[in-house]
DNA sequence: CCCTGGTCCCAACTT
DNA sequence: GGGACCAGGG
């Protein structure tokens, strides 16, 4: 035998226990992960299970690599096949992608399509869900200030996440504000359908309601998995513990792993009953606790478990370190929220200047409730000039010009998704506004038609101005033109699934004897075949493509660019701003790219951005991490700070009503706590500006470190001064306004107006030069490519301005202009102001003269 | 029709 | 610190 030696028995128990449910009660620190991975490859190597017939579901994308990885080092060489690892969303999301449609229903209407979700459905963020309830809202004329959206949506997604309907929630109501909401809810539920989109919430439960209702594709699913492992369990919901038993089918052989000391998020539905009453759903469950601790210190696990012992509702554990002693519990407390930035910063670069005996490299977390107390660490750290990572707050995706462009991608993959069409039917400026959308809007309320159908009625039928018209054809050809650019495989796949109606299944390719061969190109869960196999391939065969697989998700998203001009004006905006979103913008395109090398399609690059989670971001490589404490979980630091400990935010004061919120948020605390190996620091501010402008608020020591026992706590840098080993507080006068250098390099290049701003260099430039390929792919379908608009000489009227000329504004003084779009009375000019930059002025109001 | 600037209100955690 | 909304000017 050979890695089960590395383990403790309890653990070996936990991984050599194969047969029927078990449930492993993992302390933290307690080697968890290492005990998944073990259990994956003593199932695989040992006892000769088929990787591809395991499935373990982990919290994050990144925790999932992680194990891959892992799991990969001890048994990689053996087999091609891998065990699908991988978070509850992105596999609900695969399976949905392979078989949602075996939920459609045959349409009532003689001919039309059935009825549900198919294969191109779309996944709502929560900015499109609080577009979509905010829409309803306006609609049903509820007033949105007494009943934001924001709270309708958590009521439906704990609605949601309890599986209850919009009628249970109405039945349930006894106050008319949940009455109201149910009606929101069931329209939401509508307009999703109508949509092809799912919210975060159902693609659990659709992913359930699939395996209930369609047997064959629950057969499916039995056969191929036969190992079933969970992780952070405790933190599982209830669709996601349904969708574990109904994976884990007559077998049984699942294997849960959790602490229920670690639940952190009941707010989002995780039940802690799944962990605490396990034994009653799977009455033969083996039980296996693992109370050997080999992170922390006795002391840093004595203070934790002391704080958690607080908590009623437990099973309660004993964990142990052979790791006597240690340094004592710090305790900071600042004068103010800035100050205690300063201290940890401070104490963090001596840190990392005396280095830790080279056993363990050098890394801290910075720990704290809300993202917003982020902004004083990042100061604080910046001023030292310490290189920092900050995990969560606004993520790559989040950005406005990256969302417009995934709208746009969203609508090209399924049209009928009006809250993308919404946003990007008018960016950039297209003419189409708001008298034009209201229109559609009331005609898809009118018809049925989604906004997409109303926008092909509206033309078809001249219901709108000619302009506007001749605005809504061109943003119809340039969606038509982005989908036909998809074309092959994919579309015919897409079109195929909307004929084949009858609520008729195409069952997997399965045989009966236990050699199951699956279809890897449907159902692909990463690297199960080798690459030539992949969807790719299929795509690159399609006649008329310029060049094999070249219009991928990339293509697309060049072309959408090209054509919408949107990073030319972005350019021509010709700011620091403009200039980051266009390499953003760059970054995307890279990205699918990248997705195109690993032979994904469309849909697959959309599920990855939709499902990128900001714990995902971690980089493991960081000597400092900023981040909540909910984002800390699973992960470790010689040194740790655990900040803003004050009544109010931590624990949190919307915590305040409930006990179990309490205990949550002391379990949150634990949690915190645990991360740390060597050296735990506390602090808290006893002064806090609660927003910008407010006076500080005078703070009351959190309730969790009266908690800690004294015994384990040493004061540190207080100003009693009984250490010189930190600073003093009044070394950190925060009340000045320097900056550190960093921050004056910024304003400077910031201040400086673009004086000197050349006008750029004439008509579009070739940056993606595949735009003529596009145009030879569209010419050889017989289809005429409209490149994007440049600038005509303009027919000079009696005060038409030509590009080129000098002129006079009353503001401005003299410029050039630059270019002139638009006719009559909605020409515009753009004229290059020497001490001004590029300004956009409309020709009949802007009182030019000519020089 | 679009853009700007002012004002008001809000501010947990996140797949 | 910032997002949403509105009024007013170009």
């Amino acid at each position: 035998m050979s890695f089960l030696d590395q383990l403790n028995p309890q653990q070996r128990e936990a991984v050599e226990t194969v047969q029927g449910p078990v449930l492993i009660l993992a302390g933290a620190g307690s080697g968890k992960t290492r005990v998944i991975t073990y259990r994956i490859a003593h199932l695989i190597e040992h006892l000769g299970a088929m990787p591809e017939s395991i499935l373990a579901v982990t919290f994050t994308n990144k925790a999932a690599a992680e194990m891959v990885g892992r799991v990969d080092k001890i048994v990689g060489g053996l087999s091609i096949a891998k065990p699908v690892i991988s978070t509850f969303h992105s596999f609900c999301v695969r399976l949905l992608r392979r078989d949602v449609e075996a939920l459609r229903i045959p349409s009532t209407t003689l001919g039309a399509p059935p009825i549900g979700l198919t294969k191109n459905f779309v996944i709502y963020d929560e900015s499109d869900q609080q577009s979509l309830v905010k829409s309803i809202m306006r609609r049903l004329g509820i007033d949105d200030k007494q009943t934001t959206p924001r709270a309708v949506l958590s009521h439906i997604s704990w609605a949601k996440n309890h599986m209850l309907d919009p009628q249970e929630i109405y039945l349930q109501s006894n106050d008319p504000t949940t009455e109201k909401v149910s009606h929101i809810y069931a329209e939401y539920r509508k307009e999703l359908l109508k949509a092809n989109a799912m919210d975060f919430d159902d693609l659990l439960l659709e992913a359930v309601r699939l395996l209930k209702a369609a047997p064959e594709v629950r057969d499916y699913y039995s056969r191929r998995f036969h190992h079933v492992l969970v992780d952070e369990y405790q933190d599982t919901n209830r669709p996601q513990y349904e969708l574990m038993r109904l994976l884990a089918g007559e077998r049984h052989n699942v294997c849960a792993v959790g602490d229920e000391d670690q639940s952190i998020y009941s707010w989002r539905g995780a039940d802690i009953r799944n962990i605490l009453e396990f034994e009653k759903d799977f009455p033969e469950a083996k039980i296996v606790r693992l109370e050997q601790n080999y992170r922390s210190t006795q002391n840093i696990l004595q203070a934790a478990s002391a704080v958690v012992a607080n908590n009623v509702r437990r099973k309660g554990k004993n964990l142990w370190t052979s790791r006597q002693g240690g340094a004592k519990i710090g305790y900071y407390e600042a004068p103010d929220g800035e100050n205690e930035a300063l201290f940890v910063a401070d104490w963090i670069a001596r840190y990392l200047r005396e280095g830790t005996d080279g056993k363990e490299k050098p890394r801290a977390a910075v720990l704290y409730r809300t993202n917003s107390q982020s902004r004083l660490f990042e100061e604080a750290m910046r001023r030292y000039q310490l290189k920092y990572h900050v995990v969560g707050g606004f993520s790559f995706y989040d950005r406005a010009e990256i969302k417009d462009l995934i709208s746009y991608l969203k609508v090209v993959q399924n049209p009928d998704d009006s809250i993308s069409l919404m946003r990007v039917i008018n960016t950039p400026v297209r003419g189409i506004g708001k008298t034009t959308i209201e229109v559609l809007e009331r005609l898809a309320l009118e018809t049925g038609l989604s906004l997409w159908g109303s926008v092909g009625e509206a033309i078809q039928r001249q219901l709108l101005p000619a302009r506007a018209c001749a605005a809504l054809k061109s943003f119809q050809d340039l969606i038509e033109d982005a989908r036909a650019m998809l074309g092959g495989t994919y579309a015919q796949r897409l079109a195929e699934t909307a004929t084949t109606d009858e609520g008729a299944v195409a069952p997997a390719a399965v045989e009966l004897n236990d050699q199951i061969s699956f279809d890897p190109t449907i159902f692909d869960f990463g690297a199960m075949e080798p690459e030539e196999e992949s969807p790719a391939t299929e795509v690159e065969k399609i006649e008329g493509f310029p060049e094999p697989g070249s219009a991928g998700t990339a293509d697309i998203l060049k072309f959408l660019i090209d054509r919408t001009g949107y990073i030319k004006l972005l350019e021509e905006e010709d700011t620091p701003e403009a200039f980051s979103r266009v390499e953003n913008l760059h970054e995307l395109v890279n990205a699918a790219m990248d997705s195109r090398d690993r032979g994904e399609t469309l849909d697959q690059f959309l599920d990855h951005a939709a499902l990128v989670s900001d714990a995902d971001a971690y980089d493991e490589q960081a000597q400092i991490t900023l981040m909540t404490l909910h984002a800390a979980k699973g992960l470790e630091f010689p040194l740790v700070f655990l900040c803003g400990l004050e009544e109010g935010l931590f624990p949190h004061s919307r915590t305040f009503n409930h006990p179990d919120d309490i205990e949550e948020e002391r379990r949150l605390c634990y949690v915190g706590m645990t991360r740390a190996m060597d050296t735990l620091v506390l602090s808290r501010a006893t002064y806090r500006r609660r927003y910008g402008t407010d006076l500080p608020e005078a703070s009351i020591p959190s309730r969790f470190l009266e908690e800690v026992p004294a015994v384990l706590i040493e004061e540190v840098g207080g100003r009693s001064g009984r250490t010189s080993r930190q600073p003093r507080p009044q070394e950190y006068d925060s009340g000045d306004t320097h900056y550190s250098y960093e921050d004056e390099d910024q304003s400077v290049s910031w201040r400086q107006p673009s004086v000197q701003a050349k006008p750029k260099s004439a008509p579009s430039a070739p940056k993606y030069n595949s735009i003529e390929n596009i145009a030879e792919f569209f010419a050889s379908r017989g289809k005429r490519f409209t490149l994007p608009k440049v600038p005509v000489e303009a027919p000079t009227g009696r005060r038409g301005f030509r590009p080129g000329q000098k002129v006079r504004h009353p503001k401005y003084g003299e410029g050039t202009v630059y270019q002139r779009e638009g006719e009559g009375e909605e020409t515009k000019l753009t004229v290059q102001f020497p001490r001004f930059g590029l300004k956009k002025l409309v020709e009949k109001y802007a009182q030019l003269e000519a020089v």
